[in-house]
DNA sequence: GCAGGGCGTTAGGGATCTGTCAAGATCTCT
DNA sequence: AGAGATCTTGACAGATCCCTAACGCCCTGC
């Protein structure tokens, strides 16, 4: 049975969250504020985190931070219509999804749906290839013909977080956090840098780079 | 059976809406004024809501908030030629569709079931598909064929907010919102830049929209 | 017809973002 | 302690993007 955890200080929406939920046998728990919610969360670990942005005591991606911290557990947040830089904010936190309330039901209960189905069965494929190299998540190696490429430390990391959400678009902000921690906010060229240095060691004609793909003004994306 | 209830408070359109409506198979239920309108809103759940602007106890965008308080389900609004204003305001606070009065059964019917269409299945797939084109809101990503289309931070994000919402007519103020901010009420050109742009690198034929239509004096509506 | 408003389209200046290099600062390991 | 590797930071040219203004078109109302 999936357990399902709601931070949200609005009665109605608890209620119905927890009657619409139940009768589709989920487990439902719920908090009405940030500090429980983390408590609740850590002592059921749920299976998923149905979120709302605006709570009484903290900030909705303080909230996400903290569960961050240790667990993958996916999230779904509740976020007033209008709030479209806290939906980022949240999304950059590391929240998974997002509902705009005023919300439908099924919309809801579609998006938990597709975030357990996402989080359950980790299909992590540990090697990925290109044409021209091979990086293995587990063995923490890249191979280029038959001999091993050094990266440094703050390299490999940076392409692991790219190579984990191969084909997808990642942002700064979630690189930087994911990288060199949830302190750094701005960009002090650390990722121009390195996705330089990365491109000088791994693509075949560096100044026309065919893997780790920048998408101006929005982040990077690793292509195989 | 498709429910349906009709707030509106002149009795000829009341009885041609319930003889209408009955003959093509939906179980219909009326109100005459917005208070009595809501009890049975809350009471009945209809599948979709036809709601009379001009009413005569209280104003309709106070019914469309007090149904949005708590449920999703589809309204279509029904305004009086010439009351542009009201009409903004309704799809601003929640309406999902209009009709103006005289108004065609044809088209009403098309409407009705265009909303009911939309409601029913949940968006599961973050991922839309035209014949021409392929969007997925979790990759960041618009496929054309085999290639990859290039957007602009502001492009994805107009786009996307038009996507979320898809077969919804959404407000210009509403996208102005979401994607430039709170603070920009008024339209300095900004959308028919942008939604030009989107055109032209989305439809096949640029200047005869087919996904990304005009509502004149409304806003925009994308259309798979 | 004619004026007016809303929409589509285009082009360019200014602001912002990115790639690149190189010089310190810091760390790691012997 | 010292050498080598690694990480940070600054600067700058070039690329990219955003906003604005201007114009033409179509539709509506007079």
């Amino acid at each position: 049975m999936t357990r399902v955890l709601v931070i949200d200080d609005e009665p109605p929406i608890l209620r119905a969250l927890r009657i619409n939920l139940t009768a589709r046998q989920y487990q439902v728990s719920t908090a009405t504020d940030g500090t429980t919610g983390l408590a609740a969360m850590a002592r059921e670990r749920p299976d998923v985190l149905i979120l709302d942005l605006g709570l009484p005591d903290m900030d909705g991606t303080e909230v996400i931070r903290g569960v961050r911290g240790w667990t993958s557990t996916p999230i779904i947040v509740l976020s007033a219509w209008g709030q479209e830089s806290q939906k980022v904010a949240a999304l950059d936190a590391g929240a998974d999804d997002y509902v705009t309330k005023p919300f439908g039901m099924d919309e809801l209960l579609a998006r938990l749906r597709a975030a357990v189905r996402r989080a359950s069965p980790a299909p992590d494929e540990p090697v990925v290839t290109t044409a021209d190299f091979t990086v293995d998540l587990a063995a923490k190696r890249v191979r280029r013909g038959n001999s091993d490429i050094r990266l440094t430390p703050t390299e490999w990391q940076l392409l692991e977080v790219l190579v984990r959400h191969r084909e997808r678009l990642v942002t700064q902000h979630q690189l930087l956090q994911e990288v060199w921690g949830p302190q750094y906010h701005t960009e002090g060229n650390y990722l121009r840098v390195y996705v330089a240095q990365l491109r000088r060691k791994l693509e075949p004609d560096p100044s026309r780079p065919r893997y780790l793909i920048t998408e101006p003004g929005m982040g990077y994306r690793f292509q195989a």
